[in-house]
DNA sequence: TGTACATCAGTGAACGCGCGTTCACTGATGTAC
DNA sequence: TGTACATCAGTGAACGCGCGTTCACTGATGTAC
């Protein structure tokens, strides 16, 4: 490659890049608040004043990372939304999505759980905003299908918001089911979302049992609320 | 005063308390996992070895914490799940009951949003164990309405489990409103229980704007999944 | 094209500080007689 | 009842350590001419 003028700029970004996912790799074994910047740095293989050419603190790099996470389920979300057909089928695939999310970047769920209501007041201020304009797209998308014909927009509103908390429940659900959840000494945990006489036979895999009870409790409760919304005005 | 057999007993209990206040407090503004034992014991009015008079560590405070917390929590749900009455004044009963262990146990609540997800496992898993034997009571209660009949136990389980994560995310909302949530800083205000004269007589006493708010999405949302209920088997 | 200067991402040493934990101790409480 | 001894919650000093932040610096990249 010859001498392109950015090179200095690509090699920022790269530097950033390896700051961001090296406090995403620690921040699955403790919180935002309890991070140390020379661990940050140490583990991204950087001295640990060269932090301040790129974050003012970890409260920056927070924010970073919040908007980085709910980016990608942002997308992912939106598409489903926009995607046609029965009602069934829907929630079959919204619940696919869920679980899609939390399998392919868990460290960024947990890291969502976790900071979500977490101690350091920006990032959740982040969070709590991006699932705000969440439930809006929601409401959106709903308001434009023919079963909220008489809806008043407040409960229109309502639905959609226990629609994104249910997803968020659902995907702090998975994340305590999967593979470093339950672990070595004490009670196994299996997360608010599961429970029960478990069978923890298999834990590798695409899927383990505990992430299938918990997609079909999730489709069960979808399906309930759907046949609320279905008798709702007639009630 | 004569030389009580057990005066030693309440002094430590007395300490014991002071530490789990001081931690409670503290731990409004941060994680468990970046509380520090000085910072406690200073808060307590102890000398810093003393803490190792009471708990092996920081952790094993939490998890006191944790019991503590879900414990007068637990008691005022158990009370509203014996209620009779209609459906409509349990709803009611059931969102008066959320909010005013919010109000009346801040601390408490926002300790057990906060280590929900938290980076301290042996809390996390308390609060895992806890929330649990709470669905399972709730599916017990429900299973002994009439409104179940027909119903599996496991469809029991599942929609016990929709009520529980429903009633944690709207505490948690009930939380983010309280007076320290948004711009405006509560810290200094008095604490629960000084709302003056009892003015519990009226229902929803003290509130805010956004409190009512929440209360009302959270009754409406009951409702929802109480028409889903009573059309569950007709679908 | 080459040369001279400017920028700035990253370095490494230094600093003062508060941390968790240990230890021998103190003195009030409890107990045996 | 009083006396002598045991217990143990809480103290205060001490320790080594890693922290966040600062600073002058280095040297590759970028730019003006």
């Amino acid at each position: 490659m010859s001498h392109t003028p950015g090179v200095r700029q690509a090699q920022k970004q790269q530097s950033r890049r390896a700051l961001m996912d090296a406090g995403l790799h620690l921040l699955e074994h403790q919180n935002l608040s309890s991070l140390g910047m020379r661990e940050v740095t140490r583990e991204a293989g950087m001295s640990p004043a060269g932090f301040y050419r790129h974050f003012r603190d970890l409260a920056e790099l927070g924010v970073a990372l919040v908007e980085e996470s709910l980016a990608s389920l942002h997308a992912m979300i939106r598409a489903t939304l926009a995607e046609q057909g029965e009602a069934e089928a829907r929630i079959d695939r919204t619940v696919e999505v869920i679980a899609r999310y939390v399998r392919e970047h868990r460290a960024h769920a947990r890291f969502l759980a976790r900071e979500r209501h977490g101690g350091v007041r920006p990032v959740r201020e982040a969070i709590a905003a991006e699932l705000r304009r969440f439930a809006e797209e929601v409401a959106g998308a709903l308001g434009a299908q023919p079963e909220s014909a008489g809806w008043s927009p407040e409960d229109v509103r309502m639905l959609a918001e226990l629609y994104v908390d249910h997803m968020v429940s659902t995907a702090a659900a998975f994340l305590d089911a999967g593979p470093d959840g339950p672990g070595m000494d004490g009670s196994g945990s299996e997360g608010p979302g599961a429970g029960g006489p478990g069978s923890d036979g298999s834990r590798e895999g695409c899927e383990g049992e505990a992430e299938r009870r918990i997609a079909r409790t999730a489709r069960i409760q979808l399906r309930l609320i759907g046949v609320g919304r279905r008798h709702w005005l007639d009630s």
